[in-house]
DNA sequence: CGTTTTTCCGTTAACGTTAACAAAAAAAAT
DNA sequence: ATTTTTTTTGTTAACGTTAACGGAAAAACG
């Protein structure tokens, strides 16, 4: 059982000699405290090991002083839509956080525009928010971003190397590639070969799937660098997704594949594929509806799962967590590998955006 | 951007043309109230919603109304026994509300004794706890716990029917057995054979053993009800671990036992009997030093994770809320049951106890 | 040396909730 | 009708932090 009471700022300026105003003063790191003060309260805050109650401080602040955080993702669509996860898990940690004083305001953006997405951030600079949450599609203008804003920029679902130092909450695409390997392998072993399907948009494979993809190679190069397996790649368009089951059919019926890994979220898109194998086991990526329809069938084995709501949920907590307590450690973050099966699939409220 | 500001009780009080002691008291459902105002009150706080600030009232109450919260778990012998993680996350948990006026007193009994959990459970009883956090190992004392106690009790690791209504933070051992068939059946198919090793304390298969057991054996069953698979059983006794190579020796010669289920956290000990077999797939519980060893050299196959670290977390979690806002939803929570292969597994912080 | 400016520091009123205390009103007893 | 008791209601001071306000002391200026 700890001690019944922390210090209080009352406790430190009795034990300095000072008021709790001159304590605050210093704890805030204001003007107006001379120097021989100022290390007389930082020796008794120091030695007392004095921490400031969030709940008091945010009880003070949240009526004047409110948090505001922009989060700014790509255009939800459909129903089904990848993004409305993040949403879901920022509104979540929003309502827990209400009394504390944070508030969000929600940006969306054309994801095939980049464009779209500056003229997004230009308005929210303009804004003033504590904190942007976002996603770092756009090379060029995350780094642009992450130049221009004077506030901590948070980047979900992808992890790409920036130019100045960023903030990330996402899953490690390696290793999640390496997981598929590990998954495909122990199923095929080394007699059949593996496709890897990446799809496209506007003729380029995104960051995370190429990701997947090395991670995936890497599992088989590293675990049996004597070995040779049979990996395959193809690239497809996702914009004429009804000619993917005739580009297939060929390496298919040539190649004894046995083991299909999508680097995406689109596997249910070789659904008519699929149904023709038997003996070729699948990994994607991402809980959408049509993908666990699948697995519920068994067309699709694994489902490797992000967790993208709560990627959201912890970006808003990791932002809370920043701006009251000065801990930088929730604006990073890796989220586990979850492997998903026909039996564990998670239930979620149903609950609508 | 949601409003601004909620309605305190200030609010609460103009609008029903009464004092905020008033407002207060029928709040907490005090007496002293005449039945009229009473109406006029609650009709107020109805309309607008009105929902308490928690963060005010725990920095009001948490110096004079500590929340002392009892913590029964079985004796933690080994620096990697089972049982230091659940106490990790409730120490986490803890560590995040001690300004919430948050306390936890551990207790420990011996697991072999069931003289010892009771004794435990009287000393709690006495000492007027606001919560008890503890595991239904033992049936009777479970229920005799749950009918004298007057506050929730949360019982952890393990679900079994009890005579009155109690909760209960626990993965689902049928559904785990159950995932544990269909990893071992993706590898194993139909031709193979499937063993299930049960470790017996005094004779005794534990509970959530049996349901895992018992959903094993329902994936084949359900799923392929025309079919014919080959599954063994096995109990062991904990006690003379040595022995266990040469009980099972036999029964891998005389059956192509392919797929091997291990229902407790002691796969470990089944390492010379797996290295001698190639060709067959292990599944087993709990992330231990020593499981954990197995599963990077891959002796073990998968690991299922029961997160108990996060049990304990949820727990304290679950009952902060129950006590503060009168939410019961966090007392009962299903666990997800998490696949583990050689690379995701975890990194935690090493942390002693 | 007196006056103004600057630096330093203490006091105080909030934030929303709680509960003890006191006061007023109503009911009961004389 | 007056006193006593009981019921009902209002007032107030905390909890710990924050920041505006103003006063004192020190420094700079004429």
């Amino acid at each position: 059982m700890k001690p019944g009471r922390n210090y209080s700022i009352k406790d430190i300026a009795r034990l300095a000699n000072v008021s709790i105003g001159t304590v605050d003063r210093v704890l805030h790191d204001r003007k107006g405290v001379s120097q021989t003060t100022k290390e007389r309260v930082l020796a008794v805050i120091k030695k007392t090991g004095y921490k400031k109650n969030i709940m008091a401080s945010r009880l003070k602040l949240a009526s004047n002083h409110i948090i505001k955080i922009a989060v700014l993702l790509p255009e939800i669509k459909d129903d089904w839509s990848y993004w409305k996860w993040p949403k879901l898990g920022v509104t979540r940690a929003v309502s827990e956080l209400l009394e504390s004083g944070v508030r969000i305001k929600y940006f969306h953006f054309d994801a095939d525009l980049e464009e779209s997405f500056q003229a997004n951030c230009r308005k929210i600079l303009s804004e003033n928010y504590s904190a942007i949450v976002t996603v770092p599609f756009m090379k060029d203008a995350s780094n642009e971003l992450v130049k221009l804003a004077s506030v901590p920029d948070i980047f979900l679902d992808t992890y790409r190397s920036l130019n100045n130092s960023a903030n990330f909450i996402h899953q490690d695409s390696h290793v999640a590639g390496m997981v598929a390997g590990r998954l495909l392998y122990n199923l095929v072993g080394e007699e059949g070969a593996y496709l890897v399907v990446n799809m496209t948009e506007n003729g380029i494979v995104r960051i995370n799937c190429q990701q997947r993809e090395n991670g995936f190679r890497d599992f088989f190069s590293k675990n049996f660098p004597e070995k040779e397996f049979s990996i395959f790649s193809i690239n497809h368009s996702l914009e004429d997704s009804h000619s993917i089951s005739e580009e297939l059919s060929p390496i298919f019926t040539q190649e004894n594949i046995r083991g299909l890994f999508v680097t995406n979220s689109r596997a249910f898109m070789l659904r008519e594929v699929m149904a023709l194998l038997t003996d070729c086991f699948t990994v994607g990526f991402d809980l959408n509806y049509k993908n666990t329809e699948l697995l519920r069938e068994q067309e699709i084995h694994f489902i490797i799962n992000q967790k993208p709501d709560y990627q959201g949920y912890m970006a808003i907590k990791g932002v809370y967590k920043y701006l009251t307590e000065g801990n930088k450690e929730g604006l990073n973050m890796k989220i586990p590998v979850e492997i998903i099966v026909k039996e564990n699939i998670p239930i979620y409220e149903i609950d609508t955006i």
